[in-house]
DNA sequence: ACCTGAACACCGTTCAAGT
DNA sequence: ACCTGAACACCGTTCAAGT
């Protein structure tokens, strides 16, 4: 709420995450199509042609958007990894989950087919340092192993998407985590 | 190929038809983003006004082409439940998983965000339809029959959008069939 | 080095007017 | 009833010019 009141001059290298930040918040409030270039700049309080002088286009903003939501992710998962849980699998599931609801926007904007990972790299990176976590934890060196971890990494996938888009009903009374714990537990 | 040479007056109510026939195609060669309503007016010989006889708007026309998209999966998965297969769970996963890669960019379109199903009771229905039949397999009445549907379908649903993301890597000359079968095997 | 102002080639959408 | 032509209010992006 303070980004559009500002007037201060941005020359010292702060106009690129003043952007970032007040990029975040549109995403968050109005999607990724809601998320004109213009309308930020308008937010930030500075010309239309300026935020060009820090992104080369619009998907490169949505690109280091998308970056920075990896790498929270990353941060959420090897914070879970850390704290040894009692079992590791079903807590990281957990906060999968739990960061794709409390984020929805961005985590949509992570997985959107508008940047393709094959052209961004940087993207790429991200993406794969935020999966490693989670590869550890069944992978091994066996080969069902890898099949392991490929199905419950996709079972916690498709449960957040398909909450996401409220495509699973919740019963009447029924508490989201639990109903997560649940499905999880489903092995 | 054929529409963009025709300048055959569509008075009698074709015009709705041709405007979705190339709609799919710009969908499928260009995604979502670039299927523009006056892209498409021009792929079809009308002015860019016509449209809007017969769509409100340009979500309009992409709900729409998200029905024609749920009818088609609700098709491909009662044929297969109608062919009574010795394994039923599986060969819907593969259904599902196929019709996802098979269709990728109207798959994306059919859970994409932009179309809030919560404003949209023709794409919740559809939608709704198409899911039917997956719910019967294990659904039953039991509780845990219903977590174990949701699970059941929470893995083939991650499977197909990791997939089509390109997040899951195929091993060296791995069939990608046989990789589907393995994962939806992992109960 | 970083930003502004004005322009370019587009959009989606509306509306009078044509047949 | 269905479509055209022209317009409106926007976009993302570029580029000369300012400081």
């Amino acid at each position: 709420m303070s980004t559009s009141l500002s007037n201060a001059p941005y020359h010292h290298g702060n106009l690129r995450h003043a952007l970032l930040d007040a990029a975040l918040l549109m995403l968050q409030r109005d999607g990724e199509a809601g998320l004109g270039l213009r309308d930020l700049a308008r937010a930030v309080g500075v010309s239309p042609a300026a935020p060009y002088r820090h992104f080369d286009s619009r998907a490169a903003l949505l690109e280091a958007l998308a970056v920075t939501g990896f790498q929270r992710f990353t941060a959420a998962m090897n914070a879970v990894a850390a704290s040894q849980p009692p079992d590791l699998l079903a807590a990281m599931g957990q906060a999968y989950v739990r960061f794709a609801l409390d984020n929805a926007a961005l985590f949509r904007l992570m997985f959107s087919p508008q940047l393709k990972r094959d052209n961004r790299p940087g993207l790429r990176m991200a993406a794969d340092a935020a999966f490693a976590t989670l590869r550890q934890v069944r992978d091994g060196d066996s080969a069902s192993g890898r099949i392991a971890a490929l199905a419950a990494w996709a079972k916690v996938h498709g449960l957040a998407v398909l909450l996401l888009d409220g495509q699973i009903a919740l019963q009447p009374g029924e508490d989201i985590e639990a109903l997560i714990g649940a499905i999880i537990g489903q092995h």
